[in-house]
DNA sequence: TGGTCACCGAGTGGAATTCAATCATCCTGG
DNA sequence: CCAGGATGATTGAATTCCACTCGGTGACCA
């Protein structure tokens, strides 16, 4: 299996985001505290009312230590949102290789099912739907999809012999922008996981992406009434 | 046609969202004038980054003006938010009724219409995104999207027999979530709306919901390969 | 001419961010 | 093996920015 090309490394590319990268190992250390410390306090006030402070507080560091890591606030939450999605790429890859594939839709099941349990057990994992809605970088979010849309359309055309191209990749962008508003939706009031939308989530892929092999589905129903 | 049901008033059931009623004429000029000007710095900065100063003095009014009319910065977002929705379902209906409907998909291709055109030019009609995630009364857009949901099940099921009940409601809640992802998608980058996104919308819901009719369509594609 | 209605904008408070001083660790010559 | 400079790491008071308040002033109406 060469799953192992889901985890990919976009993160040299992404922008410069932390300050300084650590020297010394403690400093290691602090990084992810603080991540953590960030983490538990979007469980606990939500990513808006989040602030310095709160974070410098529950990780016992000062303020100071934050903005030696992170320029601003904001980088702070999409640095957890980054550690976020390596976490839930990792989630995915373990999902897939430890499950017996009968077919490609059984992946992309283990795609939700990775989703949906980061986001029950996960620590902040509601992250992943922070899109900061901003000025020029604003591509953050959409780059993510695409870029998770591409592997996976590599590990679905050597594994399961879908056609590859354009058409299928843009359909896994459409789909992963599909599944990822209704798992939101799924978490939105309910912290479980709303298991309707969930269920309706899997099965919207299935025929969606299924619609790929079998187009004239698609035509079928434009005739009927 | 009773159409107009999708216009709706849950506008009374809202939170006081102005502070004062306005008494003299002239302060109903300055309100929409205040969401006029606030839509434009939305479109110009993105709605995190608004400040009640920019919305003030684009308004031509000064800062304790905007408090005047509402208690606090979110409340100015959520009011334009408010104004964009019934902009939206105003446009719908309008839509609706200027074109022939041969056919149920027609009715939600014309609401893809509506969003889409007014995302081209109703300024600020980005806050239509705008999720307020907050303390207790957050589920504001879920709200709203189960709201209209429901309003165009009654259209659906008395324009066009199709079989009323929760099964609907649901189905038309989950195709609402769906088409918001991805028109969002469209809008995200491309301020005109990036076509492919579009149109895949448009076939995405109408398979959806035509799933809806002929459910064995669903269950032949679980024993496919 | 008094009584509201609207409006203004300096003032207050809290949160974000800076920065100069201090502490910790590493490194190197002796 | 150790002194002590060099550099990384940390601190928190000071500063800046921004939401929001409020006492004062003009505008409309009766």
């Amino acid at each position: 299996m060469s799953l192992g090309g889901l985890l990919g490394e976009q993160t040299g590319a992404a922008l410069q985001q932390v300050r300084t990268e650590p020297i010394q190992q403690r400093s290691a250390a602090r990084l992810s505290g603080l991540l953590d410390a960030a983490a538990a306090v979007v469980d606990e006030v939500g990513f808006d009312r989040i602030t310095t402070a709160m974070i410098a507080e529950r990780a016992g560091a000062s303020i100071g230590t934050v903005y030696r890591y992170y320029p601003d606030r904001v980088a702070v939450l999409h640095a957890l949102h980054e550690r976020a999605v390596v976490r839930f790429r990792q989630r995915v890859v373990d999902e897939l290789s430890a499950s017996t594939l009968a077919s490609w839709w059984d992946a992309v099941d283990c795609v939700v099912t990775a989703f949906v349990s980061l986001y029950r057990s996960e620590p902040g994992f509601r992250i992943v739907n922070f899109d900061d809605r901003d000025g020029a970088p604003a591509a953050d979010a959409v780059a993510d999809a695409d870029f998770f849309a591409r592997r996976l359309a590599d590990v679905l055309v050597n594994e399961f012999d879908l056609p590859a191209g354009d058409d299928l990749i843009f359909r896994l962008e459409v789909a992963v922008e599909m599944a990822d508003a209704l798992l939101a939706r799924a978490f939105h009031t309910d912290p479980v996981g709303d298991e309707r939308f969930i269920a309706e989530c899997r099965l919207v892929l299935r025929n969606y992406l299924d619609g790929f092999y079998s187009p004239q589905a698609t035509n079928l129903l434009t005739t009927a009434s």
